[in-house]
DNA sequence: CATTTTAACTTCTATATACAAGTTTATAAC
DNA sequence: GTTATAAACTTGTATATAGAAGTTAAAATG
């Protein structure tokens, strides 16, 4: 009976066999063998074929599916999946970038100042209006150009020693890699496309009313209290994300 | 020992044991009992502690791997991982919403026109310059207000039978939840931050000027060759996207 | 005291097995 | 011919087991 296996898995390689057979189906799909909608064989076949347990092809089953490259069906069988755009993502780490070079990277703090929060703070981070925050400016420039401007509100409470943590320039970068910070439990996030005001572009060194994106986000400790409000800035000319979806290679 | 069980798994619930393990560990994250950096218990003595196999435990911490809640480490132990800025992603099915209600979302074909490929998009479609190609234009209205303009150049190939499908205008449907479109293999998306041009504003019924997303797509088929190129343009204050990190509830 | 070796512990890969649950197809019954 | 039944096949869950590979800390050795 039609046994599809183009290629083998070697035993002898580093590369785990369920990382092989992985690679040897994206390929099959990729060359066009199994097509969007085709039925891939079934798991049984698939042990027989490359000669691996059950429970190998089961995990490589669910490594497709999870990719986003398959869909299984109770009692049908594993199909592969259409192109589809709303599958896409695209990942932040592209600003992470600014940060990876420490080299060429410099942050410079603006600006550090104890202000009463406004209507929008104060209902953003769950505080009365009149209550005090911290307010923090600070640019972010790569090669002299500056690229990143954020601007930060930050619940002002003398008996939690996050401020100085915080205050830190050197902060923003644990923030993106995923260092310290062990007070922050989760974030919401949200971007959008808008116009650089006329303080913005002064400190960008661009235009007023030129495109660029904002990067608004608010953080939340393990009580659940919000602890930052703040929002990145960068022209549009500067920054790009850029992803794929399908099958790669 | 400290087997440090806040909840049990119930066998008779029809939610997987692992899913319950992977909630109860998940919740325990959130609870600030396992806070960033710290070990998880060792996979053996989840075993114990929860009374499930070293398989299904196995199983929940590859999850939560996966799902960047925590970092594995060979021999050493199993972390509780910081958030992290740059681990966000951005779901493109926030497009995909402009079509899932089909009752009050129109999409409109302005225009479909055959025309030689222009210098840019003879370069990204691998073509010749003097190269014919189907221009479409397209727009996507929402409860009567404009919102998606689409404009796409397609390989005119005679031999090639997509040209039709591609030129119903539902066809944009299906390729972003994923339906048919069986040609396409993968693609590159790119998104910008934008502003509206004048032509771009008049169709959009929106101002010259305006914040706008642009997202620029190129689909290949499964012999790499290029398709189709285009570009979605969204004002910007009727598209946004949203996200989270962390341990969210 | 410094170095090496050993033991204990960790995650990681892989297999073999059993049964549950859903779908399809062939068979039997009416 | 239509309907019910049964069989075969599919993915999904869960267990028990074995050893590989990496880390850490204690014990042995010099």
């Amino acid at each position: 009976m039609g046994i599809p296996a183009t290629a083998k898995i070697d035993r002898k390689s580093y590369e785990p066999a369920y990382a092989q057979l992985a690679k040897i189906l994206k390929r099959q799909i990729s060359d066009g063998i199994y097509r969007p909608g085709d039925r891939l064989p079934s798991e049984a076949k698939l042990c027989e074929a490359y000669d691996v347990s059950p429970m190998t092809v089961r995990r490589v089953v669910n490594m497709l599916v999870e990719q986003g490259v398959a869909v299984a069906e109770q009692g049908r069988g594993t199909f592969v999946k259409p192109l589809g755009l709303g599958t896409a993502v695209f990942h932040l780490d592209a600003l992470q970038q600014f940060f990876d070079d420490a080299e060429n990277t410099r942050v410079k703090l603006l600006e550090t100042r104890i202000v009463s929060a406004d209507e929008r703070t104060a209902r953003k981070l769950s505080i009365s209006q009149n209550q005090r925050v911290v307010f923090i400016r600070r640019l972010i420039s790569q090669n002299g150009i500056p690229s990143l401007y954020h601007r930060e509100y930050l619940i002002y409470d003398p008996e939690r020693p996050i401020i100085e943590a915080e205050m830190e320039v050197t902060s923003l970068r644990g923030l993106f890699s995923g260092a310290s910070e062990s007070t922050l439990k989760w974030g919401n996030l949200l971007i959008e496309a808008t116009i650089l005001r006329d303080e913005e572009a002064r400190v960008l060194n661009s235009q007023s009313g030129a495109a660029a994106f904002r990067l608004e986000h608010i953080f939340y400790d393990f009580d659940n209290q919000p602890l930052s409000l703040g929002w990145f800035i960068s022209p549009g000319d500067r920054l790009h994300f850029k992803t794929s979806v399908g099958i790669q290679e």
